[in-house]
RNA sequence: GGAGGACGCCGGGCGGCCGCUGCCUAAAGGCAGAGGAAAGUCCGGACACCAAAGGGCAGGGAGGUCGCUAACGGCGACCGGGGGCGACCCCAGGGAAAGGGCCACAGAAAAGAUACCGCCCUGAAGUAAAAUUCAGGGUAAGGGUGAAAAGGCGGGGUAAUAGCCCACCAGCCUGCCGGGCGACCGGCAGGGCUUGGUAACCCCCUCCCGGUGCAAGGCCGAAUAGGUUCCGCUUGAAGGACUGCCCGUCCUUUUUCCUUACGGAAAGGCGGAACGGGUUGGCUGCUCGAGCGCGCCGGCAACGGCGCGCCAAGACGAAUGGCCGCCAUCCCUUUUAAAAGGGAGACAGGAUCCGGCUUACGGCGCCCUCCGGCA
RNA sequence: UGGGGCGUCGCCAAGCGGUAAGGCACGGGGUUUUGAUCCCCGCACCCGGAGGUUCGAAUCCUCCCGCCCCAG
């Protein structure tokens, strides 16, 4: 945790106000987010007018059991909650499993998302 | 040592930092936070609403006996049948002389034996006599088919046969005796001689079952169009003032038709039902319960009773995760050893709650059986 | 949470107690100068899996596995 050091009042928190709770924001997030695609998931970015960034999970049966999907959003949310600096701000983020096999922990997380977040930045 | 069969237990432990959910608190902070299967959703309940309130039909389910249980298709003990050398295991295990259906192929015939090849008798033709052929009759011993062929074997008997008769055996039925709550078991006597299989085909018998499910249901908010129809009450109705409320009084506003009047009808008002339309937001249900642990008692057991102690998730786009240290278990390498280094750890996660069943899976313990070796 | 359906050759499928049709594809042969068309032959022994009932099971029953769909 070394790293972390370096930003001593950086919000590690993940509370309610940080995610997307009705199914019709999922919805909106899906139908008119912008869609960026990391090799296991697809990333959906919608502006919003709150100020703050909120992440939705959609991982569907199709991904395995309930302790392979409930495993994988865990690993997604710490993600967010340890690196909510790299998405844009003002944001609802949705991501959704295209195929999660090679998923095996956090790291495996970290270099698919943070590889298709640099890869969009460049093309804006 | 190998192979196998029962039964029971465990499902890593301690700690730090950063997070998540709930509760407590003024706050700081503290406490709690998935399983033996939470799973499959195969049964049974609790609870809630709707319908009915009696009886029957249809439909579905259960099926040895006795018990246990809130209930069960579950569990326990026992009985019967089957499998295994054995420890032990398995069984939808009522009825086939209430009825219907089916039993392919083969075979004469697959169930009221209309008997194919045969066997036997009689008559006719034929012949020296036979053989042989035809017609009528009596038979079911022998043959082959099949999963299954109308009790088995021996003797008597007959023209040839046949439970036609007899002995023994097997099976069935009836009666009696003994044991058991019972399923059933054991024994004796008699009878008729014999009755195929299939009910996880229809069916019959006995017993059980109303439907829908916590997204049940309740409250509130928002929104749509206080829309349409029907029923009941009301001739006056609505609002305001006095008042805590009712009655009562006063004031204001607002109708039409028929009838002398009582009254009736319509509009209006109030209440209810149905249809139609809108909303998918919050709270509740929501976790203390056929509850868990320990001890004693009753019972072969399933289980029950009593006493003491305990409170152990309640989320709702849905929480139990990430990183790290130490210990324990197992494996590999180095090493005489101690020890060091590296690695591994299954099946799988609540969604109203319980009781089972079934399936998935990593280990451990104890007992038993068979086989082999050594002493 | 509850309900329904399907699984048969590589693909599409029929059969629903008596030993598994058909089409496409594939392989071989024939016809043709060659190719296409056409004709003939071949191609399922584990009917998703495991038990059970039956003389006999793809079919009936029970329990699993996989896939698809529906309701609020």
């Amino acid at each position: 945790m070394g790293k972390d050091e370096a930003f001593p009042e950086k919000d590690l928190s993940f509370t309610k106000a940080e995610r997307l709770l009705r199914p019709a924001e999922f919805a909106e997030a899906r139908k008119l987010g912008k869609r960026l695609s990391a090799r296991s998931f697809n990333i959906y970015l919608l502006e919003n007018k709150l100020g703050r960034i909120r992440l939705g999970l959609a991982i569907s049966s199709r991904a395995g059991g309930a302790v392979k999907r409930n495993r994988i959003k865990r690993l997604l949310r710490e993600f967010f909650r340890l690196n909510k600096e790299l998405f844009p701000a003002s944001t609802d983020i949705l991501i959704t499993a295209k195929s999660v096999e090679s998923i095996k922990g956090l790291k495996d997380v970290e270099e698919d998302i943070k590889a298709a977040l640099s890869k969009a930045r460049k093309n804006l």
